[in-house]
DNA sequence: GCACGACTTTGATCAGGATCAAACCGGGAA
DNA sequence: TTCCCGGTTTGATCCTGATCAAAGTCGTGC
């Protein structure tokens, strides 16, 4: 849920060669080549990968959203973990996917091939310290995730959810969260219903709730703005320092 | 939620100084004069780092069982992960406690120092490797248990807990988990609820439920009885193999 | 333009778990 | 022994969010 970089703008496009494992640039084409990295695309809705695949590769997110989730017999799925761009997908040593990685809008994530990411894993060691904190910082958030599915009434599930995606926006387009900001809603109802352990009727009427509240206003069906931000991390049940929005 | 052993018969009782970091056994005295490495105890309920705490160790479980929570301003609790021995403490890179830990029953802790246990991480690599595995793997139990409670029933997550002590008490004794198989329930009722993200009277409910089913049975309050495995197994709402008892 | 389909909203009703309340159990101290 | 107290069980009722159902919105292709 963290990028994996050192200095993003000196490097090209792609996380993983560029702003993740070469300190010092190298031309990437002598990986594509080599067919160490490549690219790959889905469209919305298209799986990536179902748990218990085979992973042949690590990726990185450049462009869109997936999601990791879990699903029952019974049809009853969770979602687990939302990553955005420069988010990392993988697992070095294990061989198998957890979870099930799906393209929530359209997706493109940059592979590269995981023995030869394993090797600079154990040859350059400030790639791993920088994955185990990675690692660290996603623990973290799923545990406080558990306390919004364990714990929060649907309102405030929802105000959580609004929250980490305004902030996630803020960050991406690198300036702050600031009052009347307004962002595009890129999970359909039932994806945040799935994320939030609701579901998508209930996600819709407190959307509407807290529209009607004022708390939040709509352009269109998924453009959202907010007047003001202190009054939704109110709503979200946390302190209001410290929590989901640091 | 993972021992960090490499050899755990090779070595004397601590897990941090002699089944992890120590390839070849050193006496352990050294250390502890120099107070690189200490025990501490607790009792049940003491608090042993709130969130937000200077953490000046690392340790690991020794004995008993600690829990990491979190607690809103209401009063509402979630726990996040149980800690039970071998388990490990600490977040290498960062000073703050992210979670509040508390000893659930009577607690002894290995602490070693933690500016010590980082310059182990940089001069030894695989002790780093071992530790990316370790929370890559509390990474997954942490967002399968996302599963359960965002999408679980009551009786389902109090099945899934008691597959879970089960299979830990089992694993603990070095023997496979058997039908029969009996163990000590290390958990109040609210704890328990304080982990499925339940109330006390509903996991009180739930359990006489499953006791009435016939699919467990209790000898006192606390000591768990589980007849036949695979019935407790199929109230979890889990596929049979695979899911939360591999 | 129109029709279709995916997504969303809203309404009516139901049910699982929360809440409030009281009684029960077992162990330890006086 | 008796009392007390933390933990547990059980009961009665309430309420939040699920479920079932229907209608509304919007974009796309014909």
């Amino acid at each position: 849920m963290n990028e994996i970089a050192f200095d993003s703008r000196e490097c090209g496009s792609c996380p993983i060669r560029h702003r993740a494992v070469c300190a010092r640039c190298e031309p990437d084409e002598l990986d594509i080549l080599n067919n160490v990295k490549y690219y790959r695309n889905y469209e919305a809705g298209q799986p990536v990968l179902w748990a218990g695949d085979q992973m042949e590769f690590v990726a990185s997110v450049v462009k869109g959203i997936a999601s990791l989730s879990q699903t029952m017999e019974d049809g009853r799925t969770q979602m687990v973990g939302l990553l955005l761009p420069s988010d990392f997908i993988g697992r070095p040593g294990r061989d198998n996917a957890p979870f099930d990685v799906v393209a929530v809008s359209d997706l493109t994530i940059c592979c590269f091939r995981k023995r030869p990411f394993e090797e600079l894993l154990t040859t350059t060691p400030h790639i791993g310290s920088r994955l185990l904190e990675m690692t660290l910082d996603e623990l973290d958030s799923a545990r406080e995730w558990m306390l919004v599915l364990g714990r929060k009434t649907a309102r405030e599930k929802i105000a959580s959810l609004l929250a980490i995606l305004a902030r996630r926006d803020a960050s991406l387009k690198k300036r702050p969260a600031v009052n009347g900001m307004a962002f595009e809603l890129p999970l359909t109802r039932e994806a945040m219903a799935d994320y939030l352990g609701l579901t998508l009727e209930t996600v819709s009427r407190q959307i509407s709730a807290l529209k009607k509240a004022g708390i939040i206003s709509l352009e269109g069906k998924r453009r959202v703005v907010i007047p003001e931000l202190e009054i939704l991390l109110a709503e979200t049940g946390d302190d209001v320092d410290g929590g989901l929005i640091p």
